[in-house]
Parts: structure tokens; sequence; C-alpha cells
DNA sequence: CTTCTGACTGAAA
DNA sequence: GTTTCAGCCAGAA
């Protein structure tokens, strides 16, 4: 195991946040890490979530980290799955459609935290 | 302490 | 229209 290293307890909220947030994810939808890093309060802190996805797999709970994508519904973590083709497969199973590694009508299932998610 | 990298994003060329 | 650059925060070497 070389990554195991652990959030700080300053920053094990923002990563809880994340995980939670990711969770609400309803099936059939996905959203991007900005989208979270927004609706937590860390609009530019998109590559923050990446990394608390990096450390999801520490988490007790699972997070459906396939539903995660970046703005332009790539799966640019699906080298950081179990396989490079869960995320894909996961996605599919869950009724959509990846091309290239990239979701068809992606702009019709994104799920924005801050706006279908109300505070 | 300095430097680089990264599951990102937005703007500029 | 695509490609490149810079900004951003946190952790590793």
């Amino acid at each position: 195991m070389s990554v195991s290293l652990k959030p700080s307890e300053k920053n094990k909220d923002f990563f809880l946040s994340v995980y939670e947030v990711v969770r609400l994810i309803p099936k059939g939808r996905v959203t991007s890490y900005g989208a979270i890093a927004n609706y937590i309060g860390a609009k530019n802190g998109a590559r923050m979530v990446g990394w608390a996805m990096n450390n999801s797999h520490s988490q007790e709970k699972y997070v459906p980290a396939h539903r995660v994508v970046n703005r332009i519904g790539m799966l640019s973590g699906k080298g950081h799955f179990q396989n490079p083709t869960a995320m894909q497969e996961a996605l599919e199973e869950e009724g959509h459609f990846i091309k290239k590694d990239q979701i068809m009508n992606f702009e019709e299932v994104f799920w924005d935290p801050s706006k279908e998610l109300e505070l």
C-alpha cells in the first residue's frame, strides 16, 4: 500500500461532505467534481474532490465514485477503480451509455447538488 | 523549505 | 472548432 495517508482532521469534514454528497446522487444520475466542490463551498477545490475520491477506498462505507465524472462527463477516474472497466460497467448498469470513456447525453443525466439538493 | 504532481476547471490562443 | 496555459489546494519526495 503506497497511498496510506488519510486526510487531516481539519479536512476530514471536507472529505466526509464529499462522500455524503456522492452517496446522495440518485441512481441513473451523475455529477462533476466541480459541482460537488461548489456545493460544499470549495468551488475551486475540484481537485480536492478528486483527492477525496482517491481516499474513498479507505472509507468504511461504499462511495459510488463511478457517478462522479469530470465536467464533460468523461470517465477520468476509471483508472483508479478496481478495474479500468469497472466504472463504465457500473454506469452502464445504471442505464447510462458510455462511448469512448464519455457519458452520452451527459447533460440529461447530470445532477447538480447545489440545484437538485436544497440547502 | 522548494518542487512536482494530480479522479479538475475556466479562460486564452 | 481544438489545443494550451494558468489557477487552485493538498500531499509526497
